[in-house]
DNA sequence: CGCAGCGATAGTTAAAGGTTATGGATCTGA
DNA sequence: TCAGATCCATAACCTTTAACTATCGCTGCG
């Protein structure tokens, strides 16, 4: 035979309760199976744990010294299976996600502030880095999630949402481009631009659209932080190009936004896990306030 | 559904072996077992712990944060079970007896040396006392076994084993005592004694067996330790009165002793434990090897 | 493309565990 | 002191759990 935590738990007990049948009605069990429990956990240790007479019940020397030890594994056990079922209903946990710093300060955030406000419990650890940085991250599963900007090919990351992000173009409210109909890569291409660095997923598309349509921009200047370029659009060096989703594009109140009409000025934006693994709950639940948000918000 | 050692184990089993058909192999279960145990676990805990695809197993963040707990609790266990089955086997364990100081340094002595050779492993704590402190020691169970002269009434206490120590008497070489055909109370009224303390068991039995007789001993010398007693014999202050098993009674060679022919003095020697106590499994085998020994020793 | 290896599922049988009824021993109160 | 109450152990019976064998579906490899 081997040792049984039913049989465990029905020791302790009887010895907390100092009777079988207290002790029984304790654990709903009629006191023939408690009898029957103890006896098989004193076969399986091939000692004798409490003496019984009629009248009381004591644990043995044994017993005394087996009941501590005993206590601390239900305690931790018990401790792991409720701790586990609470994270189970995600009323706790910890969910990792690895982003474009331009989504953490926009949609990520909105959307954790509204998973928050139903998981109080769940904290959020964000770590933003460029594109190859989260592949990596998403990749050893350092993080739950991540969300990246381009396309994933990668067979080990998978999938589980994706959105576009229409690329705007920003310019100083009363500029020449604000009047036009259309805003197009030809229209583009007559205004210095700031572009960002070209390590970006942003700058990427930008550069394949510009190839795309045999134009090539003018390049007043390259920007690393989103803020950098807005700031120099304020400043008068030309116009810059940004993800409708960046938060950068409304900073500045004298600043006008507006939609590239062009299909290529469209960065698409994957929100990806690990392949083949179970995401834990919380991070689950996330992802479904995650895309419900971006589904509702201008892509 | 509640946790269950088996399922703990069959989930550290896979993470180690990396395998379900590995790990059934190592448990002796047939895989589909395994399957079923791992699903059984994940219900208990409403989580899921291993990603399994047809190639591959892996713990899930929540799988690899649980391994360390679920280890030690077994290990523990694992710990528990050796130790408990070692210790009912008698291979080791602690006995722990309170004795009379005369049993202490002969029979006790002789029964612990050759139960040692038996079973190398157990130890011996030993409390040599007076009559009435054995018998609490025994009461509160701050031993297992009691070694007491004269007779046990207490119905907390059951006796295990009782023989007779048959009192002698011993004097100098060439003491005329030595000669006489038969030692009787009336011989031993014609001489000074040296007797042992009242408070113990031996006298309590000698003033007994002189009030019976009728007679009053002739009382040289009150001793608390027997080889006090031994000494005042040798300087010639006059006979004394020990058990046969105390050692003291052959510890000089220039002394004689004969035992007394009177079934008077006889004291009982009651081998004790705690009424309804079950005894360790050590402490019981000793109880055999003690008993055997007594008997066979001159009574 | 077919074979080999792995985990999941289905169906059957053996073991474990539960319940009620009852027995034997001991304490309690009339 | 004797009847009743109380408590643990046992017995008979039934339900639940868990094991095995057989087989399926998927995946990676010649």
């Amino acid at each position: 035979m081997d040792l049984n935590l039913r049989h465990v738990r029905a020791f302790v007990s009887v010895v907390q309760a100092g009777s079988f049948t207290r002790a029984a009605a304790l654990l709903n069990l009629s006191q023939p199976a408690l009898t029957v429990q103890i006896q098989r956990l004193e076969e399986t240790l091939a000692a004798r744990l409490l003496d019984r007479t009629s009248r009381t019940v004591a644990p043995t020397r044994l017993g005394r010294e087996l009941l501590p030890v005993f206590q601390r594994v239900l305690r931790d056990l018990d401790a792991v299976v409720i701790d586990t079922r609470d994270l189970a209903a995600r009323r706790h946990g910890v969910v990792r996600v690895a982003t474009l710093p331009s989504f953490a300060a926009s949609a990520l955030a909105e959307a954790i502030a509204q998973f928050r406000s139903e998981h109080p419990r769940v904290t959020f650890l964000i770590k933003d880095a460029i594109a190859q940085r989260v592949l990596d991250l998403v990749r050893n599963e350092d993080v739950d999630l991540g969300i990246v900007g381009g396309d994933v090919g990668d067979p080990e990351l998978s999938v589980l949402y994706r959105t576009s992000d229409v690329l705007h173009v920003i310019y100083p409210r009363g500029h020449p481009i604000g009047a036009l109909p259309k805003v197009t890569v030809d229209v583009l291409a007559e205004y210095p631009l700031i572009l960002m660095d070209p390590a970006t997923s942003v700058r990427a598309v930008v550069d394949l659209a510009f190839v795309g349509a045999g134009r090539l921009p003018t390049i007043a200047c390259e920007a690393t932080y989103m803020m950098t370029a807005v700031g120099m659009v304020r400043a008068g060096l030309g116009l810059t190009i940004l993800p409708g989703s960046a938060r950068e594009i409304h900073a500045e109140p004298e600043l006008r936004s507006r939609l590239i009409d062009d299909p290529q000025f469209v960065r698409s934006v994957c929100l990806i896990k690990k392949a083949g693994r179970t995401l834990p709950a919380a991070a689950e639940a996330f992802c479904g306030t995650l895309t419900g948000l971006i589904v509702g918000s201008p892509a």
